[in-house]
DNA sequence: TGCGAAACGGAGGATAGCTCCGTATTTAAC
DNA sequence: GTTAAATACGGAGCTATCCTCCGTTTCGCA
């Protein structure tokens, strides 16, 4: 995991953090978050040392450099959720999931990982989907046995078949589409064999 | 692209050829998709240049390894078809490939790279898949709107999904059956009427 | 200003991918 | 059976990346 945020950084040592930040950032949309990490180190014109110091793997890079993104999808979900029906809030949420997932070409095969790490952004993104996915389940819009991991997975996988190479750019709306249908409560299909 | 399978190797060349198929499937199922191709060599008790000299990259070594698999899964899901209304069939041809995509550890990440490769089993399944879904969408069973690409895509996911360590194991079953939900033509949205 | 703690940088060890070419084997012709 | 060309083999070694370790530098407090 990464060094606390708020903590009693010295400043050279602060500044770093915020350069690499800035520059993972930019490199992991350039290449990839598969991207060399030396590179990462070299665009914030700090020794490689420095950022393992201050991010201890790859992931705890990725999960710092969504964090942000993260805050602000929860944040904004939360707001417009209020005006919004609980199917209708928890399907935009779902679309936010999908596109913050493509952020970087790659990043989607780790979000299950970034997702898990205990950061601000991550805590509220995963407080506010579930949230939204009981009060639509509450609201009987939603079958019952879903979880929010099923969600975050969705979300993830669909990201990265979008993320193939000369894959049609119509996919991403077809398949959330289609998975949002699967989400929601059937009106007793009779027939329709269970799952 | 792999050496054609039925072409005139070299004894030597031939042999090599399946003790590295051999050793791929058995390494691959060990350690994933990723393992090192330098332990396939060594399992195969062959030089890593013959295994490059075979298989020109690590997914044309997938393809080759997953290529019976396929073929078997096309040849079998065509006899079965016969007696399945369309949709049915359709849905275990969906089941089968999940389950194949969950074969070794990671594969899902470069199945759909992996049925592109125009081997046979490869071209067999594919064809074989794009029969059951038009049939299943002229049936008026399936939205007309999805491409066989689409399911494929959504196979690799689940499967994919599936894989994080300390996943539920339902969640196959649940992912599978909601993105099969969103996979049926609507009878006209919610509470209008059900068939 | 001086000093200890904190942070820095990057050399270099470890590991994996992949290429290249000298050597060995096979095949077919004689 | 001999031989020569074609084919295939093996693995050393080059490259690239990851990540650790430690001597050097910077910071900030007194």
């Amino acid at each position: 995991m990464e060094d606390a945020t708020g903590g009693a950084l010295r400043a050279d040592a602060r500044r770093n953090r915020e350069r690499l930040l800035v520059a993972a950032h930019a490199v992991f949309s350039e290449r990839g978050a598969d991207a060399s990490l030396n590179d990462v180190a070299k665009r914030a014109e700090v020794g490689i040392g420095t950022l393992y110091r201050h991010f201890e793997s790859r992931e705890a890079l990725l999960a710092a450099t969504c964090d942000e993104q993260l805050l602000t999808l929860a944040k904004q979900s939360r707001e417009r959720s209020e005006a919004l029906p609980p199917l209708e809030a928890l399907r935009v949420f779902l679309a936010e999931l999908v596109h913050s997932a493509g952020m970087y070409k790659g990043l989607a095969a780790s979000l299950g990982i970034v997702l898990k790490n205990h950061t601000k952004g991550c805590d509220a993104t995963t407080a506010e989907g579930q949230r939204l996915l009981e009060t639509a389940q509450r609201a009987g819009e939603v079958r019952g046995d879903i979880l929010l991991d099923d969600v975050v997975c969705m979300a993830m996988a669909i990201s990265l078949a979008a993320a193939e190479d000369g894959a049609d750019p119509k996919r991403v709306p077809r398949l959330t589409g289609m998975f949002f249908d699967g989400l929601r409560s059937r009106p007793e299909p009779r027939g329709a064999r269970h799952r």
